[in-house]
RNA sequence: CUCCCGUUCGUCUAGCCCGGUCUAGGACACCUGGUUUUCAUCCAGGCAACAGGGGUUCGAAUCCCCUACGGGAGGCCA
């Protein structure tokens, strides 16, 4: 194992955002690509959202998508606790250290830590607000993405607030010594606060982590970076609409890193071995439904028949289409025939709902043009008795029963088609005919065409 | 208002560090054609980008500067 230590430290807020996702997904695949330790560390100082449910989506959500942590909640470690509601006397005992070294003052009540530099009094236009500001000296990032960045902090800030509480900026430097954070990776929305960070280590005489800052992802339409009320920001909502976990993972790793040459496609130990600082882009990038749902599609059809139905069962349940009655043979010999037109299971219901439904949608634009070229009651009427007679209603017998009627009766085969789809399944389009007739059955078949004749 | 980061097809990106092999490659989307009874599959083809301006150089997508645009931060939020 190296001595890699990298960690995710999210807060609960009771969804687990894609952005949120992706930056734990980081730091998961630069552990196990280097054999090193990920740490999960519980950010949990807001007591008003942080509740058990809360918690648990973001276990749940970090499971499903298949990450799991060498430390933290519920397998415990040698540097917990791994919640920050619980590490109190930690951050007593480092603010101690600042104290003790004169880097703190008191002032309205809150604990402020002391930049080092000429101070001066200036008007701050952001804060509409004569304050004290200091010349302290740029501070130096070397950043694994970006290379050298220098920023210089010009405003002391507080560490402990009013009511005792430490904010952020504090716990997590501490936490990150105390735990031994070897590399720090996270939104490109924290680089400004590096400077921070970095002033913190220094005064505590600790050597900075080694910082990646990875690009953020936008929304896909608009301005700004995804937020959670965007349309595909939630894991949890992929999860719940079906789509693989394998294929939201591949995206997502795809979104900010590539492997350098065209794989796109790729198993997550793959992705693993690949993953590395220098495969990762400096600029933001645009979420794109689209491309998720491709690759989707493609993880989709790789699926064997048995995996496929037990993924989707339980949504063409939820969607009404089916219930516990429905015999498994049929179902699965039903998806052999849309899994290769299936680009994610939401949508599989209104791909196939009709060989489960009795009530299916008759397609009007279909039904206006089959009656504009011919009479599909008296086609249907024609082939009626043959397939009640057929001695086996299979996809190769209908064929050739079919045929010779066609034959016979100076018509192509392809005459009866549009109808026979139409009457059967009240669409345009679909599966190739026959089989799916045969998979409907004889039974199923012969009530349809004669409901629809009247 | 200040500071930081970024900018290659509509989108994700390769190429940039180490200038010539780039008439800029791939993928998604889109369009066309093929296959198919049909279609949401499949196959083939096509459309489409170096943000702008200056400089360095025999030569710049690649190096430097400026501008524009985009993003982020500046909180007793995280």
């Amino acid at each position: 194992m190296s001595n890699v230590r990298v960690r995710f430290a999210p807060s609960p807020t009771g969804f687990f955002h894609i952005g949120s996702a992706r930056t734990a997904l980081f730091n998961w695949l630069y552990a196990r690509h280097t054999g090193g330790t990920f740490v999960l560390r519980i950010e949990d100082t807001d007591k008003e959202r942080n509740t058990d449910e809360a918690l648990k989506v973001l276990l749940d959500g970090m499971k499903w998508m298949g990450m799991d942590w060498d430390e933290g909640p519920d397998v415990g470690g040698p540097y917990g606790p791994y919640f920050q509601s619980q590490r109190q006397p930690i951050y007593d005992e480092y603010l101690k250290k600042l104290e003790d070294a004169g880097r703190t003052y008191e002032k309205d009540g809150a604990i402020w830590f002391k930049l080092e530099g000429e101070r001066y009094t200036a008007y701050d236009d952001y804060l509409k607000a004569e304050i004290e500001k200091v010349k302290a000296e740029p501070v130096i990032i070397d950043d694994a993405v970006r290379g050298r960045v220098e920023r210089a902090e010009e405003k002391d800030f507080v560490l402990v607030r009013k009511d005792g509480s430490p904010v952020f900026h504090f716990v997590n430097v501490v936490d990150d010594i105390a735990m031994g954070i070897t590399h720090v990776i996270r939104g490109e929305d924290h680089l400004s606060n590096t400077s921070k960070h970095v002033e913190l280590f220094k005064a505590f005489g600790v050597e900075p982590p080694k910082f990646a800052h990875i690009p953020l992802i936008l929304k896909e339409e608009g301005s700004g970076k995804m937020s959670k009320r965007d349309k595909g920001a939630l894991i949890e909502e992929y999860e719940s609409r079906g789509f693989l976990a394998a294929a939201v993972r591949n995206y997502i790793s795809l979104l900010g890193w590539n492997p350098k040459d065209e794989r796109e496609k790729m198993d997550i130990g793959e992705i693993i071995e690949l993953f590395d600082f220098p495969g990762i882009n400096k600029g933001n990038s645009r979420f794109d439904e689209k491309k998720l749902s491709a690759l989707n599609a493609e993880y989709l059809r790789e699926l064997n028949i048995e995996s496929f139905s037990f993924l989707a069962r339980p949504l063409l349940n939820e969607a009404g289409v089916v219930n516990e009655e429905v015999d498994e043979d049929y179902l699965q010999a039903v998806l052999t025939l849309c899994q290769p037109k299936a680009r994610s299971l939401d949508t599989l219901s209104e791909l196939c709902g009709y060989f489960f439904l009795e009530d299916y949608s008759m397609d009007e634009k279909t039904g206006g043009k089959i009656a504009k070229k011919t009479d599909p009651k008296e086609l249907l009427s024609e082939v009626l008795p043959i397939l009640q007679s057929i001695e086996k209603f299979d996809a190769e017998s209908l064929k050739t029963a079919l045929e010779t009627h066609a034959e016979d009766n100076n018509q192509k085969v392809f005459a009866y088609f549009p109808a026979l789809r139409y009457a059967t399944s009240g669409q345009g389009g679909g599966p190739d005919l026959l089989p799916m007739l045969a998979v409907m059955g004889r039974e199923r078949v012969i009530n349809r065409i004669q409901r629809f004749i009247g």
